[in-house]
DNA sequence: ACGGGTTCAACG
DNA sequence: TCGTTGAAC
């Protein structure tokens, strides 16, 4: 939003979506107003209190509900830079993991930060990880000596020339796009996310092999990714591990009989630095979903007010699959239902609606009319398939308050050209020659431009 | 009434 | 292997 207006740089931002239910909700504070105590749990109001100043924005609104494209696209603006330097995986809307093994092998044999008679000035503001500032020397110049050191390690040699090229990206993530990131720098993605937050906005954090053990020893354990909820809830009141350091007291064995095979494992090697996670080579999301609440009053009480929302998810849905057909030649094959529901009757039984799902047929009204389907599917089973009955489009018996509907199982078109047939073959289990039949067609009718010759023949 | 997404592991 | 749930971010 800074970037769309500029006048708002450097001033205390947020993006709210909606605002008429106490200012709307904060999903994007900026480093401004975080510094003025605004938090993303915050509502506008609550902003505005704590930071009279701020500058609120609001998320486009499309077909009644939040649509959040424009940072999407806004993602892939970066992804697009950051994949040209090595593997690259989009880990959410706005992170991504880079491998730059490769390309740090290669500036080690072919030119080592060593040689270097100019270390760039956003290389070295990196922050090292356990790097001493001895002698009172400029910090910078500790960098550069970390970065040129001939009796490293080759690893950490590596880690230096990972410095250099990801403060290189950094560069042109800032000068094609204009969004500012921060970065870490580590041997596995566990450091290196743990390392990314360490030093924001907009700077980057190295861990060499000698800072590992005394980051993780002090790391209260919650503050590592995937500890954060239940499981390290659990830690610590069942083991009374309170940072990741404590982990080391248990045997591998006894992790495993507590917390099963793979999160045991998983846990005694995250006490040691140890993470084998590749970088997953991913620049598409696996699944696109839209969905909307409607929190309290606003609960839906009707079928056709359901079906009102389910078409315009539909709508928003159908509009994406179509964008990732014509840009990425991508096909979702599973259509999913999600919903929150309560019984008005006992008001316990909150969130027990079943999603359900279905093969998906492209096509807005195909969409719709499936999405309908799956509801009334799941919502047979929430009541238990007895006692409540509708009177008159009215009901006593639920209220709606979330609706989602999602799409996955994408897969490529296989782009080459000859196979179309093979493809589909291989794509459609059922046996029936019109099921295969419909499928061919539909392919048709959806992409005619790049397979209308292919597989009209 | 902490929204709207997204990914992943576990389970049957 | 598939559909579904729940955790986690």
């Amino acid at each position: 939003e800074q970037r769309k207006q500029p006048n708002l740089r450097g001033l205390p931002t947020a993006v709210v979506q909606y605002n008429e239910w106490k200012g709307g909700a904060l999903i994007a504070v900026s480093y401004e107003a975080r510094g003025h105590g605004v938090k993303r749990s915050m509502r506008g109001h609550e902003a505005k209190q704590v930071c009279p100043e701020i500058q609120l924005v609001q998320v486009p609104v499309a077909r009644g509900k939040a649509d959040l494209n424009t940072y999407r696209n806004a993602g892939s603006e970066v992804v697009a830079v950051l994949s040209r330097k090595g593997r690259c995986e989009r880990a959410s809307i706005d992170e991504v993991y880079l491998d730059l093994t490769d390309a740090a092998e290669k500036m080690l044999a072919e030119a080592p930060p060593e040689n270097l008679e100019v270390v760039d000035d956003e290389t070295l503001k990196s922050h090292i990880l356990g790097l001493s500032n001895e002698g009172g020397l400029n910090p910078k110049e500790n960098v550069r000596d970390w970065l040129c050191r001939k009796d490293a390690d080759h690893r950490d040699k590596l880690l230096a020339c990972g410095t250099v090229i990801v403060a290189e990206l950094r560069m042109q993530v800032l000068k094609e796009t204009e969004f500012t990131c921060s970065a870490g720098i580590a041997h596995n993605k566990m450091l290196a996310k743990l390392a990314s937050g360490m030093n924001k906005p907009a700077q980057q954090t190295v861990v060499p092999l000698s800072s590992v053990k005394g980051l993780l020893d002090s790391l209260p354990i919650k503050k590592m990714k995937q500890l954060g909820g239940k499981l390290g809830t659990s830690l610590q009141s069942d083991l009374g591990v309170s940072t990741v350091g404590d982990l080391l007291r248990f045997p591998e064995e006894k992790l495993q009989e507590r917390y099963g095979i793979n999160t045991g494992t998983w846990l005694w090697n995250i006490a040691r630095g140890i993470s084998g996670e590749e970088v997953q080579g991913r620049l598409l999301p696996k699944s696109h979903g839209s969905g909307k609440t409607f929190p309290g009053p606003r609960a839906l009480k009707t079928n056709a007010a359901v079906q009102h929302w389910l078409n315009e998810l539909c709508e928003e849905l159908a509009e994406r699959l179509r964008s990732d057909l014509d840009q990425n030649k991508r096909i979702a094959h599973t259509l999913t239902l999600h919903a929150s529901a309560y019984k008005s009757s006992d008001a316990d039984s909150q969130k027990n609606f079943p999603s359900k799902s279905c093969p998906l047929r492209y096509g807005t009204a195909k969409m719709q009319e499936d999405a309908f389907i799956l509801f009334q599917a799941g919502l047979r089973e929430f009541l238990g398939s007895h006692n409540i009955k509708a009177q008159g489009g009215q009901n006593n018996g639920w209220r709606i308050t979330g609706l989602t509907i999602s799409a996955s199982k994408i897969v490529e078109i296989p782009s080459g050209t000859s196979s179309i047939m093979k493809y589909f073959h291989g794509q459609c289990p059922s046996s029936s020659k019109q099921a295969r039949d419909d499928c061919v067609q539909e392919a048709v009718r959806l992409s005619p431009s790049g397979f209308s010759s292919q597989t009209s023949s």
